[in-house]
RNA sequence: GGGGCGGUAGCUCAGUCGGUCAGAGCAGAGGACUCAUAAUCCUUGGGUCGUGGGUUCGAGCCCCACCCGCCCUACCA
C-alpha cells in the first residue's frame, strides 16, 4: 500500500517579485515533498500564483498595463523562474486566471448557491468617493478619514452575496476538537480558536466595485472576492491529475501566520459547505526577520533569491533556511550568519568530511571500497549512531520540525568526523599488519556517508548526487532518489568494491565578500 | 481595549510531566593530529533564565502584576 501525501504552498499574490520569504516557504514544502517521495509515497506538491483582486489590477495600472498583461509578464519572468534558482520542483504550478480554475470556481460557488449556503445581502463599510473604494475601517486615519486623502468617509452599503460563515463556529471549534493537529503548531492553533469562540461574522464573497476576478456566474455584475477564489486553487488543482485520482484531501497547507485565518477558518467552512473533505493540516511557519524587522516584499529589506544563492548555491540555500531557523517560529536572517553556518557545517564539516574519506580510499585502496573485515566496537557505535539519526529525522519530519530532521544529519555528520578523527586511519595506514583495519574503517565512513547522501537528498539535492557519485553508489544501489529513507540507517548497503572518487568539493570555502544584502 | 507568541551565555537558540536545567551550536582561548576544503578532534561556558511578588520542601518551567518586542483583532492579499 503507498501512502499518498499531497502538499500546498500559499499561491503567492502577483504584486511584486518573490522574495527569501515566499521562497522560504516553498522551498519547505519542497524538501517535505522529497522526503514524502523518498518514502515511496504518491506526493503531489503544488505552488501558483494569485493574481486577482484589487491590488493586482492597481499594481498593473501603476504599471501601465493590463492586469492579465501584468501577472503574465510577472509569472514568467519572476515567479516560476524562482523556482530554478531555489531548485524547488512542485508537480504543478497553477495561476487562478487560469480556465482550468475559474470554471470550477464557478462550478463549486455556483453548487453552494443552488443549494441555499449563498444569500444576497448588504455590505456596508467606509467608503472613500476620492479613492472610489471600500476602506478597511483598521486603515482609516484618526477620526475616520481616508489615509490617502485625509478627508472622511462614508458609509456605504453595496449588494453583494454573502456565505454564513457564523453557522460554522460550532463545527470548525469541533473540528479543531477532533483533530488537534489541524492546525500546527500549538500557537497558530490556540490563536485560531480564540478567534473563532468569538463567534464569527458572515463572509461577503463578491465584489461589483471592480471586474478584475473571476466573475459570479449567476449575476455577471460580481466578481468574487479574491480569496474566495484563491483558497479553492487547493481544490481545483487536485481535479486535474491525468490519472484521474485527485489527491484529496491535501495533507498540509504550508502558510505564513499572516494568513493562517483564511485557512484554518473560511477555507474549511467553505469545504464543509460544500461536502468535500477537509486538509489534515495547515502549518503556520514564522516570519523571516532581517535586522529583527518582518522583511516585506514592499519594503526595501525584500532579499530575492537569487542574491543569495549566487553566492551560497542552491543546497546552501535550502540548508540554511531550513536547518537554521525553527520551522514554525520567526528566525533571523544574516548575511553573516549564513556564511558562518556555511562554513562551519557545510564546507568544514560535510563537504571536508566527504573529502577526507574519499581521498583515503583513493590513496590507501585505489579507490576500490575495502570489505569491513575488522568490525569493532567503535563501528558498532557508528552504525547504531546511524540507525539514531535516521528514526530522528523520520520522527521530526512528521511534526513537520525540518530543523530537526535535518540537525540529525548534521549531528551524524559531526559524529562521523569523529570517528574518523578517533580511529586515525593515516596511522593505521602505516601498518602493514593492521589492513583489516584500515579496511573496515574507511569502509565504515564511506558507508555512514551513504547514509548521510540519503537523508540530505531531500534538503541539497544538487550536493547530495554529487556525493552519491563520488561514493560510486549507483553501480549497486541505484539512483539516489530510489534510496528509501526510511531504510537508510540499515548498516553494511554499500558494498565492498564500490568505486570511490575524490570529486569536487560538495562546498568550496567561500571568500570573504561584502554583504551585498546591505 | 481584547487575543496569541516571545524576552535564557557576545550571537542564534534548546530547555518535554516543576526537583544534576542552568544547556547546545557559533564566535573566543588552550591543546592533539595531519587523511582532508589551514579542514578535523579534545578541553574550556559565574549568564540575577525581562522585572516584582506568590504557590511549593523545591520554579526558566505553575499563579498574579508590570515592562519590552512581534503578530492577530475579520472582508488588504
Amino acid at each position: 500500500m503507498s501512502e499518498s501525501f499531497y502538499i500546498t504552498t500559499p499561491i503567492y499574490y502577483v504584486t511584486a517579485a518573490p522574495s527569501i520569504g515566499s521562497a522560504y516557504t516553498t522551498v519547505a514544502a519542497d524538501m517535505l515533498n522529497r522526503w514524502h517521495r523518498q518514502r515511496g509515497e504518491q506526493t503531489f506538491f503544488l505552488t501558483g500564483t494569485d493574481e486577482h483582486g484589487q491590488k493586482v489590477l492597481q499594481a498593473a495600472e501603476d504599471n501601465g498595463a493590463s492586469p492579465q498583461e501584468w501577472t503574465d509578464r510577472l509569472v514568467a519572468t519572476e515567479w516560476q523562474p524562482v523556482l530554478e534558482v531555489i531548485d524547488a520542483q512542485p508537480d504543478d504550478f497553477i495561476r487562478t486566471t487560469q480556465e482550468r480554475h475559474t470554471t470550477r470556481v464557478q462550478k463549486f460557488w455556483q453548487g453552494l448557491f443552488e443549494s441555499g449556503q449563498v444569500y444576497e445581502g448588504q455590505y456596508e463599510g467606509p467608503y472613500c468617493v476620492a479613492c472610489e473604494e471600500f476602506k478597511l475601517p483598521s486603515e482609516l486615519l484618526e477620526g475616520g478619514l481616508c489615509p490617502i486623502h485625509e478627508r472622511p468617509v462614508e458609509q456605504l452599503s453595496e449588494t453583494n452575496y454573502f456565505f454564513p460563515l457564523s453557522q460554522y463556529a460550532e463545527k470548525l471549534l469541533a473540528l479543531y476538537e477532533e483533530n488537534p493537529t489541524f492546525v500546527q503548531p500549538e500557537s497558530a492553533r490556540n490563536e485560531v480558536i480564540a478567534f473563532v469562540k468569538q463567534g464569527l461574522e458572515d463572509l461577503s464573497i463578491s465584489r461589483s466595485t471592480f471586474d478584475w476576478g473571476i466573475s459570479v456566474p449567476w449575476d455577471e455584475r460580481h466578481v468574487f472576492y479574491v480569496w474566495i477564489d484563491a483558497l479553492l486553487n487547493y481544490w481545483t488543482a487536485a481535479q486535474d491529475r491525468a490519472d484521474g485520482r485527485a489527491p484529496w484531501p491535501a495533507s498540509v497547507h504550508l502558510v505564513g501566520k499572516d494568513i493562517l485565518r483564511f485557512h484554518a477558518v473560511i477555507w474549511p467552512a467553505m469545504l464543509m459547505a460544500a461536502g468535500v473533505a477537509v486538509p489534515h493540516q495547515v502549518f503556520a511557519h514564522g516570519w523571516l526577520l532581517v535586522g529583527g524587522q518582518k522583511m516585506s516584499k514592499s519594503k526595501a529589506t525584500a532579499i530575492r533569491p537569487s542574491q543569495v544563492t549566487d553566492h551560497f548555491g542552491s543546497d546552501a540555500y535550502r540548508y540554511y533556511f531550513l536547518r537554521a531557523i525553527n520551522f514554525g517560529s520567526d528566525g533571523s536572517f544574516s548575511w553573516e550568519h549564513m556564511s558562518a553556518v556555511y562554513t562551519s557545517e557545510l564546507a568544514n564539516g560535510y563537504g571536508n568530511l566527504a573529502s577526507r574519506v574519499t581521498a583515503m580510499v583513493g590513496k590507501y585502496f585505489d579507490g576500490v571500497l575495502p570489505a569491513d573485515e575488522d568490525h569493532g566496537p567503535a563501528e558498532d557505535a557508528l552504525a547504531a549512531g546511524m540507525a539514531t539519526a535516521v528514526a530522528r529525522a523520520e520522527a521530526a519530519i512528521d511534526r513537520l520540525a525540518l530543523h530537526e530532521a535535518i540537525s540529525a544529519t548534521t549531528d551524524f555528520v559531526a559524529l562521523i568526523n569523529g570517528y574518523v578523527t578517533e580511529q586515525e586511519p593515516w596511522k593505521v595506514a602505516k601498518d602493514e599488519s593492521a589492513r583489516a583495519r584500515l579496511a573496515s574503517i574507511l569502509y565504515s565512513a564511506a558507508e555512514s556517508l551513504r547514509a548521510v547522501a540519503v537523508l540530505y537528498n531531500p534538503v541539497m539535492p544538487k550536493t547530495s548526487a554529487m556525493l552519491w557519485e563520488s561514493l560510486g553508489a549507483a553501480v549497486a544501489l541505484g539512483e539516489l532518489g530510489e534510496q528509501r529513507v526510511q531504510d537508510a540507517g540499515r548498516w553494511g548497503q554499500l558494498p565492498a568494491g564500490s568505486h570511490l572518487v575524490k570529486g569536487a568539493s560538495l562546498f568550496p570555502r567561500l571568500l570573504e565578500e561584502p554583504d551585498p544584502v546591505d
